[in-house]
DNA sequence: GCCAACGTTGGC
DNA sequence: GCCAACGTTGGC
């Protein structure tokens, strides 16, 4: 299974928002960029994702996971794009800010921090771990729910 | 609100 | 196919 992370501003689209829309999850809808669009691409069923605020709060608040593989994007007749949907799995305990992230040293390679313009970013399964436990999950979510 | 970084567009 | 111009994102 692979791991990711999701971007949204959440005066726009917030974590939130995705709980209050239950077990049948969103569609992650309204990517215009080809590498975000080709990451959603390769994600699979179970696959989970942090749910990361841009902009305001610039943390990650919580868990996603993928319920709905690749399919087009509703919000347009562009077959170009497309996006999977996704739902809310858990609140980070604490939420991890980026500026915090920013001094972990062995997180200095994370896309985030590389690349802070892509929306939707792989995360190794170091990474993964590291921020599971910087936000008090006790366990990482498990593989499959 | 500014601006750096990045991606896209379109003229040549 | 190059690259200048432009638009957008997102941290600060």
């Amino acid at each position: 299974m692979a791991y990711w992370l999701l971007k949204s501003e959440p005066d726009v689209f917030s974590f939130e928002m995705l709980k209050a829309k239950g077990q049948k999850g969103e569609e992650w809808s309204g990517v215009r960029n080809y590498q975000a669009r080709n990451n959603m691409r390769a994600m699979k069923i179970g696959d989970k994702g942090f749910f990361y605020h841009s902009n305001e709060g610039k943390d990650i608040v919580g868990v996603v996971e993928v319920c709905k593989l690749i399919h087009q994007d509703s919000t347009t007749k562009d077959e170009r794009w497309e996006c999977v949907d996704v739902r809310a799995v858990i609140d980070m305990p604490k939420p991890v800010p980026l500026d915090v992230i920013k001094t972990v040293k062995a997180l200095s390679k994370m896309v985030l921090v590389v690349n802070s313009r892509l929306s939707v970013q792989p995360v190794t399964a170091d990474e993964w771990r590291i921020i599971c436990d910087m936000g008090g999950l006790k366990l990482p979510p498990r593989l499959s729910e």
